[in-house]
Formats: C-alpha cells, sequence, structure tokens
DNA sequence: CATAACGCGGACTATAATGATCCGCGTTAT
DNA sequence: ATAACGCGGATCATTATAGTCCGCGTTATG
C-alpha cells in the first residue's frame, strides 16, 4: 500500500480530462469509461474533490463535474490532502515517554516538544508537500500537451459525441 | 496507516541507546522492556537493521546487537529504507494505457517514459528521501543530549544493573 | 555438561485501510 | 414521466501492519 493511493491517480487523471474540455461539464461515470477505471470508485473520489473547491458539480440530466478553479491555480497537493484528508507521512506512537527508568512518570524535559525523530520525519514531510505544492495541474496538462499529438483531442471529441449517440440508440 | 511505520519510530529509538552504549551489546529484549514496546515485535525489526548492515549481532547469553558503524555514517534514510524494504511513495496503476479512445491499443506516445503525473509523484519521493538522507543518527543524539540532564545516562546505567541482578536473583 | 539467555525465522492472528460494489434518494433536462 | 445525473451509506474482498508464539541453533556461565 502507498501512502498516495489510487485515488489521487485517477482523480489527477481525470482533471486532466476536465482541462481540455472547459465547456459542458463531465459525468464521473464517462470519466471512468473513458479511462478504464471503476465507475463506483471514481464516484467516490469526486465528492471529496468538490468539497475541497477543486471541481464544481451540477445535478441532474447532463449534470457532471467542471474544473471550479484556473489550473494553474491547482496544485497535486492540494489534490492529494482532498483525497487522502491530510494523512501524516508517520504517526508518532510516543514511545519517548514510556522509558522504564520514568517508572510510569516521565520527567517533562522527556515529553516536552516535538521528538527529534518525529522532527526529521515532519522535516521530510515538508519537503515532500513543498515540491507537490510546487506543481500545478497546468504544468502537468502542458507536459502532457507536448507528447500529445495534434489529432488526439479530436479523436477524444469524437468519442464523446460516439457516447452520447449509443444512449439515445439505446433508448429508442 | 502511516508511510513510515512504528517499526522505523521503534528502530531509530532503539539505535539511539545504541549510540550511548558503545560497549557490551544490548539485547533485543531489554531494548523493548526499556522502552515499553512490545519485544516480540521488535525481535523482527532488529534482524532488518543486521541484514542493512547498520547493526551487528552477537548470539548466545550476553548477545545482541550493536552498532555496525559510526553514527555519523548511518542516515535516517537507511533506517526507513532497511525497514520498509524501499516501497514507494506511490504505485503508479499505468492507468494512461486504458484509455477508450486506444481502444486496448495504445500508441507508442501514449505510453513512452514516465506518466507526467507519476514524474511529479517521483519528485517528491526523492524530496522526502534527500531530507531523510540529510539527517544522521549522530545529529538527533545531538539534539537529544542537549534535552537529557546530564545525570540521566547514570539513572540508565543502574536501571541496567539493576535488571542483570534481577536476572541472578530471578534464577536463585 | 546442563542451563538459560541470546538471535533467527516461520507460522499465525487481529485489526485497519484500501479498492471496489450496490442501493436508494433527490435533482433536473428531455 | 423518464432516465441520466450527483450524493451518501452499507457492504465486501484484499492487503498491510502490528503483534504473538514456537522451535531451532548458538554461546556464556555455573
Ligand atoms: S516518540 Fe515518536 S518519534 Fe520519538
Ligand atoms: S498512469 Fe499512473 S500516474 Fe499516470
Amino acid at each position: 500500500m502507498a501512502h498516495i493511493t489510487a485515488g489521487v491517480e485517477y482523480a489527477l487523471h481525470c482533471l486532466l480530462w476536465l482541462v481540455d474540455s472547459p465547456g459542458a461539464p463531465l459525468s464521473s461515470r464517462d470519466l471512468a469509461d473513458f479511462q478504464g477505471i471503476s465507475p463506483s470508485f471514481l464516484a467516490k473520489v469526486f465528492p471529496k474533490l468538490e468539497k475541497a473547491g477543486i471541481v464544481a458539480s451540477s445535478e441532474g440530466v447532463r449534470g457532471g463535474y467542471r474544473l471550479a478553479k484556473r489550473p494553474e491555480a491547482i496544485s497535486v497537493l492540494a489534490v492529494v490532502d482532498a483525497i487522502e484528508g491530510e494523512k501524516p507521512l508517520f504517526d508518532c506512537q510516543e514511545i519517548r515517554g514510556r522509558c522504564a527508568a520514568f517508572g510510569g512518570r516521565p520527567p517533562a524535559w522527556a515529553t516536552k516538544g516535538v521528538c527529534a525523530i518525529h522532527a526529521v520525519m515532519l522535516r521530510a514531510e515538508k519537503a515532500m508537500r513543498d515540491s507537490l505544492e510546487s506543481q500545478t495541474l497546468a504544468d502537468i496538462a502542458g507536459t502532457l500537451e507536448r507528447k500529445m499529438p495534434p489529432e488526439f483531442s479530436e479523436e477524444v471529441r469524437r468519442w464523446v459525441e460516439e457516447r452520447t449517440e449509443a444512449r439515445i440508440r439505446g433508448k429508442a
């Protein structure tokens, strides 16, 4: 199990599609089907992004999600925190106070402030978070656009169209 | 569950005691009892440190562990890797290749190299690891020594003595 | 030489988190 | 009225962590 889970990977990949589709909102089902991931699981991910103010939702038929901010204003850290809930890199058990030499009542000097080991972990966590905060959705989208051939956007548009038509056909 | 687990906290706290006891080796049982943590669990942690070349073991009665290197040569990163086994911060599921627009056969440009999102995570992981690598056991020991009153080392020595005597008494 | 304190490693358990599914409710375009 | 939406709760399977237990080989000590 990794610290940054699959939910974040799903979320970021979805957000990238939202960057390229500033018009009509996209439904979480379509986003899931389009990327070959679990629709039910993605449906649990998006409300977290909405609560964090990263996406805005519209209910009802033809509803779905769109970005609530400009891509440059959405850092990767914000997405990670939205999904993971600011869980710490390291969970200190405060063993320092349990030393047998204290006999149950640890002196003040032993438990005052943050344990030196814990402090090292907090510095490492901050380094990680600073790195994540320095990258925005726009940065990633830019990198990807340089890899993608220009005609691919057109292919994607066609796929979405076909899916909409398929729904109408299924109805008839 | 945190990425850096309790095993690392236990290991580092034990290693700090080993720094202060360069003479006779300390047994994992004594280290556990002294710190109020599970002896059976600590017995699973130390072999990992030994395999990583951080501590050296001596078997038989009066055996135990001592540091295999100078404290300045033991980075926190080395301890984390020894316990956690270099597990990644983020575990990419390679969803980018599953896009429905590819129809099962993703083109080369889509799967070539590392995904832009994965790359961001790898940079964050590197930042974390660099931070952990920059801190050594000696650094932490130094910080701790500044907090600890000078008479405490004496108290610890006495505790170890009493425990040895208790073992002899228990035998008689 | 017998014993007890060691390290070592495998099997095992309990608990929690993750990834994922299913269902029912309220909303809304058609 | 219907079907496509988002929303939230309940539930499940799998996996990782934390912890236990037991038996084996080694070694100082009496
Ligand atoms: S007590 Fe938790 S890291 Fe020292
Ligand atoms: S495919 Fe895993 S992060 Fe993009």
